[in-house]
DNA sequence: AGATACACGTGATGC
DNA sequence: TGCATCACGTGTATC
């Protein structure tokens, strides 16, 4: 390791040298290229731009070579690899800091007042409409309803079924897709959102207590609600 | 920023182009020192050179992009000053992981010999919070605030950028996220819920036209909005 | 022997 | 105006 670095800077030393004497002999040999002004003060203007440089380089070498100091597990000695493993590195540290917020938390967590999280409490309480759903429902439902492209419910097994529903997406319609199904105190297992491009579909995975007509009319209802309240159900 | 990049890839662009020239016409007029072997072998070799250096170039280049993409609060744009703060960022995370560290000791040993001293513990002794729980920190104002129990902003190739919200579920918890994320003007390209036991994963793919930290700051700043409008982030 | 990585000098550019 | 930064082409050493 040192060994290398000893070995690498004396080379590179060296190689200073040889070229700075290789450029300086071109510089003396070859300057005609500088036909316009051959007189002194050219040359000590490049002079200066190339110390400059030179020291600029130097400087970021040795940031470079601060940069691997600070990461460990470097696999090579590259400029590339170098930043490469840097980036890994923090990634790494992200992780890191992520799971052990996340331990923290928990620990915080556990010492809350009740061990008894589950039990759907959720859905018990109807949820009170805050101020932003309120302003939803007055302000903006017609101007962008919901507009249900497809629409399927049926089972997976025996006590789970499975809803689908494609919608075309336009202002605060993931609001009003969330608040609608939130509202229906559906036994949820796992429900799913993506949007995409002008369309949104949501996959939702129920529990199988209710019957299946049931669960398609009531989501319906509900969404015929929020698009027009005064008219119940379309389609 | 797009302008910037616009603009200095179309310089660089035509300054290739006009170097290139300019490269071969010196070789063509000044090749004299190639006096072994004026044929046109080593013209390609030096081609190939030219080219292999300039892929290696553009890869440090953007490598070196990438670092600065996942380090945050970039004072200057300057190679040095990326790899600078970059070491200084790995520092500053070498020491919050530490003192981290040794608060979940800490709690973890106090936890074990006096159980009822969590509670006198767990608000006594609070870690410095870095940026994630920056949004956890007016948690308990509310009802139900959204509780954020992991949140990044990373790239995904050039163009894209990549953003995953963990939280708690709660009562109205995916409406809100929904409307928190609807009023914030991104470019998203697809976006992606999943609801499941009691917690709450979004995933959304955005057109970086946007500073990282920019839509990072942005987000953060409308959840801990939306959980306490009264006390809106400071920092 | 061919690929790779480096530091060099140089001109252009922005402040 | 200088000063700092950059990408470029080039020669050399290493693998």
């Amino acid at each position: 390791m040192d060994d290398i670095d000893v070995l690498c800077n004396d080379y590179w030393e060296n190689m200073i040298l040889q070229t700075e004497q290789l450029g300086r002999n071109f510089d003396e040999s070859f300057s005609f290229y500088d036909s316009s002004s051959p007189d002194g003060a050219q040359s000590s203007a490049a002079s200066k731009n190339i110390e400059s440089e030179r020291k600029r380089r130097k400087k970021l070498t040795e940031t470079l070579h601060a940069l691997r100091a600070v990461v460990p597990n470097i696999s090579k000695m590259d400029k590339a690899s170098i930043i490469k493993d840097a980036i890994g590195y923090i990634q790494e540290l992200h992780n890191q800091e992520r799971m052990i917020q996340a331990e923290i938390s928990e620990l915080e967590s556990k010492r809350r007042i009740f061990p008894d999280f589950d039990q759907e409490i959720s859905y018990n309480s109807k949820p009170k409409r805050s101020r932003f759903e309120q302003t939803c429902d007055s302000s903006e439902s017609r101007s962008s309803p919901i507009e249900v492209l497809e629409f399927s419910v049926s089972h997976m097994g025996e006590k789970t079924i499975v809803v689908s529903l494609t919608c075309s997406k336009r202002t605060d319609t993931m609001v009003k897709i969330c608040e609608v199904f939130e509202s229906l105190n559906l036994k949820i297992i796992t429900a799913n959102i993506i949007a995409f491009s002008d369309r949104l579909l949501k996959t939702l995975f129920l529990e199988a207590n209710e019957e299946e007509k049931d669960v398609k009319i009531k989501i319906q209802t509900a969404i015929a609600a929020l698009n027009d309240p005064d008219c119940p159900m379309s389609k």
